[in-house]
DNA sequence: ATTTGATATATCGTTTTGATATATCGTTTT
DNA sequence: AAAACGATATATCAAAACGATATATCAAAT
């Protein structure tokens, strides 16, 4: 099967606030949902063309560059759009979340106690500093909440700080557990 | 770069308990460690090939069969083990998240409330069941942490149903949030 | 002048997925 | 007994995504 590039309601997400070039996308993706989503060039550059093939993009006028090469602005056409809402009703989403740390954990009988702990406490030092910048970010939207966007910024925002204090809690769990065995 | 499967780990991991043919190896992750990590037979089988080639798995006895095709069985090699203890035993870990649900939320203002609020009644029916299901493991793991590998397999499931609680009390607030805006 | 660094697009090999094709064997149906 | 079926199992392929690298462009610094 084929046509299932998530990459694509990303960008047309993205393209139905502002027009935006290949790499502004990988800008927002980094600092707006990068805890949740993230996307490369590789994905990127070639989704915008084939979308541009498509009619759910455009190219459009590129506003002034501040150096460097020229950018290519895309816009999103009311196909795009009708594509983006047809994803966004249908309540089916596939959540995939691959926790390396959480693998490492599960094998860690086949290494010394210490092993693992070391695991949780890179993780812990991980988590801890994004926390941090998700509670800052948690703090400035809150002031804002009167633009109906920023609500919905708000939430996932709310989504990480809520699921980042559980990831902490448990830590200090799962070192008090481990510390018994050593 | 190369050479940075993560299948191969989950499979040298699997396999240091117990030998185990591909499909085995599909059964153990779907049931054991799918919700924080997945497998498919598109990865596991080119990974089995791989890695017997290059010396870490080698073809074992294949236990008596029930009914079908017969089994090809492996078993992890010396420089199989000491592939996998060198991955566990470097603590950088990547989680990689993918949460459509919160993709379609940050992106609900371009239609209307009642939408948003169905992708996370649906989120919310999910994560219900498999939390009904993850709270029974633990309460089995838990008369038998005497044995250290259920230990390891005891954390990991506690992570589960930690942030799944979490995820349950934010789609309640979240919802609630939302409601005044309808 | 030319090097550097920031900005930006493009492409390539590798990994993973999800679907489908193929193989094998015991059991049931006719 | 032969054929069909269903469970078990291996194998493969196109599409998607990643991450690294190559290429292009321009301004500012040397």
């Amino acid at each position: 099967m084929a046509k299932d590039r998530k990459i694509d309601m990303v960008i047309l997400g993205l393209l139905a606030h502002e027009n935006l070039s290949g790499y502004d996308i990988k800008k927002r993706i980094d600092n707006s949902i990068s805890f949740f989503w993230k996307g490369s060039f590789g994905s990127i550059y070639p989704s915008l063309s084939a979308m541009e093939k498509d009619g759910l993009v455009q190219k459009a006028d590129t506003g002034e560059n501040s150096g460097g090469r020229e950018k290519i602005c895309y816009s999103i056409t009311p196909d795009g759009k009708n594509a983006l809402i047809s994803w966004l009703e249908d309540t089916k989403a596939v959540n995939d979340l691959k926790y390396e740390t959480l693998l490492k954990l599960f094998f860690g009988g086949v290494t010394d106690v210490q092993t693992s702990i070391n695991t949780i406490n890179a993780f812990e030092n991980e988590i801890s500093a994004s926390l941090e910048m998700l509670k800052m970010y948690q703090a400035n939207l809150s002031k804002v909440l009167d633009n109906k966007d920023h609500i919905y910024y708000y939430l996932t925002v709310s989504f990480g700080v809520e699921t980042y204090e559980g990831y902490l809690k448990w830590c200090e769990e799962a070192k008090e557990m481990l510390g018994k065995l050593s």
